[in-house]
RNA sequence: GGAAGCAUAGCUCAGCUGGGAGAGCAUCUGCCUUACAAGCAGAGGGUCACAGGUUCGAGCCCUGUUGUUUCCACCA
């Protein structure tokens, strides 16, 4: 038989055997009308991105998944692939470019394309080499990546479709603008960081009244924009204003009063400035007052000036303008300011001007960009919108009527909320990485055509000038369509989309449920009709030991290659999922990872000692005959086997990973195996082969169930048993089965190990050496148990020779006591312990029995338990009330005996 | 402002449709027992956050309170 070391080196195996995995084109999967597909697309991790713990979790649970389903005989296909992440990915590269003096500018479009391009193929094979280290079954011959031809053709099919359905439109919007980035980008990509600020109380002179009109904001450099101040209708402190103006500090601007809900009475004065241009709410008022747009700031965040002002003059000369385009300021003498400087700059003018009345400290929330954290500006600009009214309707009933499931339920309602509240989605973004928008404009007409392909003239007048449009879609609009457009879409005939669409389990964090699944849920229905998949299951994510979330700027993620490198990527992966509860958050642990790495050698050792046991004769199967031990220990796995599978299929990854465990080491490592030594010892030949059939036969199986969760070990050790196919990979799974239900030998062997149990400790207490042997006489109405563990017994109770008795007459002077509910025994030990101290031992024991015997019995007395409680309830709590009866009984004995 | 999660042993966490509180680590005591000291055999350690309620019976269900984390919205 195969040698094995001593210790379970994870990182001299690990690598082979995932050669050996590739090189067997185990983990493609092609559409096979004899199996049932299962399938799982990859959460597509950024190209830009390197592997993290929070990818580590969410693939391991994947590939569970994938494994224990390929075993169970499904067509199980898990297709991985990367997002092209547009800022990211540009931020990088533009950054990469600076180093060498370069801008996008200097290189043009094309240029930075090819930049951007080289740099994708240079490092985007990074990520996925590192999911590979994790053991990841996915097809790799299906990788795909967001900007390949088959997305991108989905994309533009997408656009043009809904383009077509006037769900996307073009408009001049608020949107959240990025001036680091120079992009706009989506509401959901905004994140709130709480800042210090002030209130700034300022006054405004009413025109008609000559009164001084205070309002507060937050963003005073705002004001050269404003082109009202609002109040309640409702608010009888200015009902005499109505219809009256105001003069604008600074500027010396007559701008309007008026009634509007937005201003709430119960806040500050009661009144607002309006500034359309540079605010959600006040592009509201201001279009429900038909008020003017003013911008005051440019698209890098400085104020305008009066180029900025000439160039909008020209536009709406030249009457290009589109609907809703916005003034713009020539700021003056803050012309070119950042608004930090300009904010400054008006506040003093303000206070000289006589306007300002006051500053309050305040801590509020500032919107900031989710990649630069750059502070966000709303600015009305021109941009493509999706309509998500019709679109969210059918998303929000397929998860309500079922068709699709969240996992765990609670995130369900997290999903319908984001879903009944979302906005329209702003897609396009003024970035050059990613897919440029299937749009142009005529230069003569001034003709929108949206295609596929460009077109060669303007339908509308026939010119030749055609511009696309410069900006390219949000990420997510391409990662929506993840699930079909990785399997073929749009291309119906497709044999993958026939076979593997729609997709069973999407697993992700919660923290892209609003991001990415919504989207891709309303996207797949709306796009091929279907639910893109049916369950939703939801992790969550990683921390580090203090339950800090793993940051760039704390420094304290982990690496985990770092830790696969250590201690194995089974180690890794058991950690990541044992003892964790679908949708929690978990900790990182060092030690637990350790603890993994120690259970992975336990099973090497394990494996190692029955091979050590094999020679070449060895014939796997089950043998004829079987011991109790061997029944006991095939009951158990099969129990195993039911409830682990039971817990995967409900996503229970946690419970699976802690019950196969439990089997390995505390059922087949330290009771089984010990047991089975006996009859490998035993110099019978029959029996010691019987032995070895049931060690490899549960070892086999064992090795099966833990395989999803510890792949490399378990091939490893699998291929040195005897008999083994070529890869555990693709064995079946095992499956619960009434012919190895042994319900009494279970029982039996359960009385002999808690009489072994009661020995141990007894033995320990009195501090009697193991080599110290005693003859043994047992007293118990179930003999046919004890008798069938004799050698058991002698072995780990150390006795020498045992005796069976219905009742001991004989003396029980010297005589230690040991009784549990289904026996006594009688060990000639006194003269190594005090008579005192074992009495006081008894003693003990008596009391905590009688504990537990008034407590059973104020249940079983007790009218309304035993009429209300199920019958099996009541039973069981009368057996454990007689056995605990006959345990006291032969405590008082005992106790008597030596009295 | 709305919603959700968490609170169980010293630490980190499990605990199924309600039926006598569990694991790992740590601690203490013995063991180099021929697979494994990354191991083996034992032991100690819990008012299941608090207060009510439902129930024969509550860690689990309901209400409230406190602490904590997160998501969404708002923030003139």
């Amino acid at each position: 038989m195969k040698e094995l070391d001593k210790q379970y080196n994870p990182a001299s195996v690990e690598d082979g055997i995932y050669q050996f995995w590739l090189d067997g084109g185990y983990f493609h999967t092609k559409a096979d009308p004899k199996k049932k597909p299962y399938t799982i697309v990859m959460p597509p991790p950024n190209v830009t991105g390197q592997l993290h713990m929070g990818h580590a979790m969410d693939n391991t649970m994947q590939d569970i998944l994938i494994r224990f389903k390929r075993m169970q005989g499904f067509a199980a296909l898990w297709v991985p692939g990367t997002d092209h992440a547009s800022i990211a990915t540009e931020a990088k590269v533009v950054e990469a470019m600076r180093a060498e003096g370069l801008t996008k500018d200097m290189l043009g479009r094309d240029g930075f394309l090819e930049r951007a391009w080289e740099w994708k193929n240079t490092y985007g094979n990074r990520i996925t080499s590192q999911l590979k280290k994790l053991g990841s079954s996915c097809d790799w011959e299906r990788e795909r990546f967001t900007m390949d031809e088959g997305c991108s053709d989905a994309v533009k099919e997408v656009f043009v479709r809904l383009y077509d359905k006037k769900l996307i439109y073009r408009g001049n919007r608020m949107v959240n603008w990025c001036p680091k980035c120079r992009t706009s980008i989506s509401d959901a990509e905004v994140e709130y960081d709480e800042k210090d600020g002030n209130f700034w109380h300022l006054l405004y002179t009413v025109k008609e009244t000559g009164e001084q009109l205070e309002l507060a904001t937050t963003r005073p450099e705002t004001m050269l924009g404003d082109t009202a101040v609002a109040i309640n209708p409702e608010d009888e402190r200015y009902s005499h204003l109505h219809g009256c103006h105001v003069i604008l500090p600074l500027l010396n601007k007559e701008i309007p009063i008026v009634c509007d809900e937005h201003a709430d009475m119960t806040k500050g004065t009661g009144v607002v400035k309006i500034t359309p241009a540079h605010d959600p709410n006040d592009f509201e008022v201001g279009n429900r007052h038909n008020l003017p747009r003013v911008r005051v700031f440019t698209y890098d965040g400085l104020m305008t000036g009066p180029a900025d002002k000439a160039a909008a003059d020209e536009l709406f000369a030249s009457g290009r303008a589109s609907e809703g385009e916005p003034e713009v300021l020539d700021c003056g003498k803050y012309a070119g300011m950042t608004t930090k400087e300009a904010r400054k700059a008006i506040l003093v003018d303000l206070e000289a001007y006589g306007a300002l009345k006051s500053t309050e400290p305040l801590k509020h929330d500032v919107g900031t960009c989710y990649r630069c954290h750059q502070t966000i500006e709303p600015m009305i600009s021109k941009q493509w919108f999706v309509r998500m009214e019709p679109l969210a309707k059918p998303a929000i009933e397929a998860v309500e009527d079922g068709t699709i499931r969240y996992v765990p339920e609670r995130f369900t309602k997290n999903y319908l909320n984001w879903m009944n509240n979302t906005r329209d989605w702003c897609i396009s973004r003024q970035l050059w990485w990613g897919h440029q928008i299937p749009a142009w404009y005529c230069a003569d007409c001034g003709e929108t055509i949206v295609a596929k392909d460009a077109p060669a003239v303007c339908p509308k007048c026939g010119s030749t000038h055609l511009e696309q449009d410069p900006d390219t879609l949000d990420t997510w609009f391409s990662s929506a369509l993840w699930p079909f457009s990785t399997l073929g879409w749009p291309n119906e005939d497709s044999e993958d989309l026939k076979y593997f669409y729609p997709t069973n389990t999407l697993v992700t964090g919660y923290d892209i449920i609003g991001f990415w699944v919504s989207r891709m849920i309303f996207s797949g229905l709306a796009y091929t009709g279907k639910a893109p998949f049916d369950t939703v299951c939801i992790h969550g994510i990683v921390r580090d030991e203090q339950g800090r979330k793993m940051s760039k700027s704390l420094g304290n993620g982990i690496d985990p290659l770092v830790v696969i490198e250590e201690f194995g990527a089974d180690a890794l992966r058991f950690m990541l999922v044992d003892g964790s509860t679908p949708g929690n958050d978990m900790r990182y642990s060092d030690k637990r990872v350790m603890a993994a790495r120690n259970f992975a050698n336990k099973l090497w050792n394990a494996t190692r000692f029955v091979l050590m046991n094999l020679d070449d004769s060895f014939v796997p199967g089950l043998p004829e005959e079987l011991d109790l031990s061997d029944k006991w220990v095939l009951s158990t796995l099969n129990n195993v086997v039911r409830d682990a599978t039971e817990n995967l299929e409900k996503y229970e990854m946690g419970l699976a990973a802690a019950k196969v465990q439990n089997f390995i080491w505390d059922v087949y490592c330290d009771w089984f195996i010990e047991i089975a030594k006996v009859r490998l010892n035993s110099g019978d030949a029959r029996q010691a082969d019987n032995a070895r059939k049931v060690l490899v036969y549960v070892l086999d199986q064992a090795l099966k169930l833990l395989h999803p969760f510890m792949p490399f070990v378990t091939e490893k050790l699998y291929q040195a048993l005897p008999g083994s196919a070529e890869t555990i990979m693709t064995q079946d799974w095992p499956v619960y089965t009434d012919a190895f239900n042994f319900e009494k030998e279970e029982s039996d062997f359960e009385k002999i190990v808690a009489l072994i149990k009661a020995v141990r400790t007894v033995r320990t207490d009195m501090n009697v050496h193991p080599a110290k042997r005693t003859s043994f006489i047992i007293e118990t109405a179930a003999p046919d148990a004890f008798a069938s563990g004799i050698s058991f017994l002698e072995k780990f109770a150390f006795a020498t020779e045992i005796t069976l008795v219905d009742k001991f007459e004989g003396d029980t002077n010297g005589m230690v006591q040991v009784i549990t509910e289904t026996a006594r025994a009688f060990m000639p030990l006194m003269e190594l312990i005090d008579r005192d101290k074992e009495l006081a031992r008894l003693n003990k024991e008596l009391e905590a029995c009688e504990k537990n015997i008034a407590s059973i019995s104020a249940k079983v007395n007790n009218e309304n338990f035993v009429s209300k409680a199920p019958e099996k309830v009541v039973n069981d709590m009368r057996e454990k009330l007689a056995a605990a009866l006959q345990k006291k009984a032969g405590i008082e004995e005992s106790i008597a005996a030596l009295g």
